[in-house]
DNA sequence: CGAAAAATGGACCGGCAAGTCCAGAAACCC
DNA sequence: GGGTTTCTGGACTTGCCGGTCCATTTTTCG
């Protein structure tokens, strides 16, 4: 079951315009009509392109945000080579998530879904490893460079800077306040910078 | 429009058995009738008691279920006075969300709602405002006591703990997994603790 | 006890939004 | 260029589930 390069262009515009509808109203305010509307498309294709209906299409829209989160923090977080490095991507994620106010498309969505699925699960664990992932190759760039101690477990430390930053996240998302995501990150970034050999 | 002892307990019933509802099936397999069968009620009770309809019922749920959050870390939360008193509400906190699982009954029943009302918000801000300030108690008690650096600002660092613990909650409900919210936290200690005069 | 208020049962309604269908237009491919 | 596949439009169906209504029972309180 090929997709033509119309056929394509018209999916991706769906989960665009759904991502879109997402971010703007919620998952409460995205009906089928409402993407149909934004996107100038008719329900058939809906369906044509997400036979599973609105999970699949939901799914379509998780994947395609979790990518976005990773990317929207590039290059810097593929690259924490040095404090100034670290200090910037710090600067991104604040920026990014500011600017994202309290409407998250990825947990609003994943939250639609019956949170136990497996699929919506393999899409947060794939991006919550791949993200730990880059932090830890961050702190053992620096443990290399000697700018932090080498007896701290990257892993770890890359692990609770993830878990501060998602309930920062979290707590922006419902209070609209990005004291707390910062309180995270700088805290977390003093905690390896105090740990300097 | 006062309640005789009998109302009182029939909607006391009502918010319990919802909660209960969703912390097995999630906000999904939460339809009204399920919440009938489990408290063996009527609808017209449910309507009776809460004319708001079901999201007067999940607000009134979230409101209970705030509270358990604080009270299920007690006594130790309340009286952070020593690091040994941390150490317990660390594993307090640790068990508490094990145990819960991957459902927060909390996290889902705001989910539910727009996220955006006023009352929701409302409830969260003010449980995560109470959790802080206990925090904040602590970390000024353990600066009282030359336990740890004066020069910290608590508020700040109280704040980062919480992101840190509500982002482990987070993705121990999407892994099942409690090694974020144990990285947070001990990573979060030991830095208090490392910054002892 | 008896009147007023509150609590309960359960049938009924109605809307909304997901999902189905088929006919016709457009694109692909040899 | 013609046959086949893919794509699109939009009307129709369906079922769920929140919400309404009223009749009946139970409680309260002077």
């Amino acid at each position: 079951m090929p997709l033509t390069r119309k056929g394509a262009a018209t999916r991706q515009r769906i989960v665009d315009g759904a991502a879109e509808q997402i971010r703007e109203h919620g998952v409460l305010g995205a009906r089928l009509e409402d993407v149909m509307a934004r996107t100038a498309t008719s329900k058939s294709q809906l369906f044509h392109y997400f036979p599973g209906g609105k999970d699949e299409l939901l799914l379509a829209v998780a994947r395609h945000e979790a990518a976005r989160v990773l990317e929207d923090q590039q290059p810097e977080l593929g690259a924490l080579t040095s404090w100034d490095a670290w200090r910037q991507w710090r600067d991104k994620v604040i920026a990014r998530y500011r600017a994202q106010g309290v409407n998250c498309p990825l947990h609003t969505a994943l939250a639609r879904l019956g949170d136990a699925t497996d699929a919506t699960r393999a899409v947060t664990c794939e991006l919550l490893a791949q993200w730990q992932r880059q932090l830890a190759a961050g702190i053992r760039h620096l443990q290399a460079d000697g700018e932090t101690a080498p007896g701290l477990d990257a892993d770890r430390e890359a692990a609770a800077l993830l878990a501060g930053i998602q309930g920062g996240v979290l707590i922006l998302m419902a209070t609209g306040a990005t004291t707390h995501l910062e309180a995270a990150l700088d805290t977390g970034l003093d905690r390896l910078r105090g740990a300097r050999p």
